[in-house]
DNA sequence: TTGTGTAAATGGTATGACCATTAGCTATTT
DNA sequence: AAATAGCTAATGGTCATACCATTTACACAA
């Protein structure tokens, strides 16, 4: 008889508090600057205590993706300060381009664009949806939409119900974000190029709506390319 | 008259006892391994809370200085391990399987192949017509070919001449030998298995040496796909 | 208008209790 | 004697509650 058991992995209440709360922040429900729900209305709408929800917002603080400011609250830090995570790091010590990134996405989000199209619910969708809208909004008042964008691909990765890719993708966040706010500010300048996003965007979600991993793939093939073509025109 | 004033600078009392145990760790009176005192007893010495105690403890397992171990008390981490690959642990945390992991590698790797096909040299091919002999002779010899086969997938990599990729795949494949060796030796255990791999390695190979792009591509896709199937076959 | 005081909101600390897990010891069984 | 089960103590994790410290906003008085 040969029987094979699984290894229980014991959860703490806090990590999943915290993981939670993490999970607002890459999603973009929790914008960057933005003000967290106070400790105590957290624990009451969780259904845990306060400690719980401070050890966990704790670790986000370390963590660097959020600030305490006693008597005002907690807030969302701005990306631009946190370039501690791993992948940054690496980034700066082997001199990766934009180039070099854009070639790696164009693997991983088109394969993560297929899968997709298979997996992604209803929710999913909406994610993408709105992601899409938000950025609309954002451009139309004349801000970048870079977080929009980036949650865009974050929901995305969630989509693809694979949390390898999921884990990748979030290591990736923070780069990116640098990366095309510091960079890609040229490209959102010019209007046509923000309309060209937009539809490249919007056709990827249709294609996943459609379930069609064939077309979403090439959606956002097309997509990625346009931007590699942008820096190669500005060298 | 001009004075000075100096803005006062509020110190939580939590960041002064993570002070001073980091201190103890960084000149050495608290050596990697060893335990630290229990939360109860360091909250009586230092005259202040348990809770206290716990956040400044918690800053530091954070950082990866100290670790948790419920029951039994909390360590001095090894530097070495300090270091870890951070895709293994979400492996732990996530619950991950072989087929995501695979997924994911073919998005990664069929663009790897593509680019390595452009981009590889003489070295590059001499060190995955290297892996591949030395995967024969290994499998020969009745053992198996892991080592080698990883060693492959990481010239090709290092082809590809993008540091990102490279630096995601280092991250893979510390996370493969760890913790799937033993899952992937019965694929190896079957003699048909291990002349298929080493043909479809062969076939990547020859496609990145004619550097047809194209062709590169889906000799990997057939490659992973052909591992894939395998998995799903077994259940 | 200016300054001052007060109240509310929110993070920080303190206690004390209890739960969950682990290691080690003890007693029981075989 | 050896193996197993059961118990106990140590230790980290969670909870509930109270109070302290800081900041903001607002009302009020000079």
């Amino acid at each position: 008889m040969t029987i094979t058991l699984q290894p229980i992995k014991p959860k703490k209440i806090s990590d999943q508090v915290f993981e939670q709360i993490r999970e607002l922040i890459f999603r973009g429900q929790l914008k960057a600057g933005e003000q967290l729900l106070p400790e105590r209305e957290l624990s009451e709408a969780m259904q845990v205590s306060r400690t719980t929800v401070r050890n966990a917002i704790n670790k986000l603080v370390v963590l660097g993706l959020l600030e305490h400011k006693q008597g005002q609250g907690t807030f969302v830090r701005f990306p631009d300060t946190r370039l501690d995570n791993p992948l940054a790091a690496a980034m700066e010590v082997e001199d990766a381009t934009i180039a070099d990134l854009l070639e790696v996405r164009m693997g991983l989000e088109c394969n993560a664009a297929a899968l997709a199209a298979q997996r992604a619910n209803e929710e999913d969708l909406r994610f993408m949806d709105a992601s899409l809208e938000e950025m609309r909004v954002e451009v139309a008042s004349g801000r970048l939409g870079t977080e929009a964008d980036t949650a865009f691909h974050m929901a995305l990765a969630y989509a693809t119900k694979n949390p390898v890719h999921v884990y990748i993708m979030k290591n990736f966040y923070d780069f990116l974000f640098v990366g095309i706010k510091k960079n890609l500010s040229h490209l959102y300048e010019d209007p046509a190029n923000i309309d060209q996003i937009l539809s490249q965007h919007s056709e990827i979600i249709e294609a996943i709506r459609k379930k069609d991993a064939q077309d979403a793939l090439q959606a956002m093939h097309r997509h990625i390319q346009f931007v590699q073509d942008f820096f190669r025109k500005r060298g």
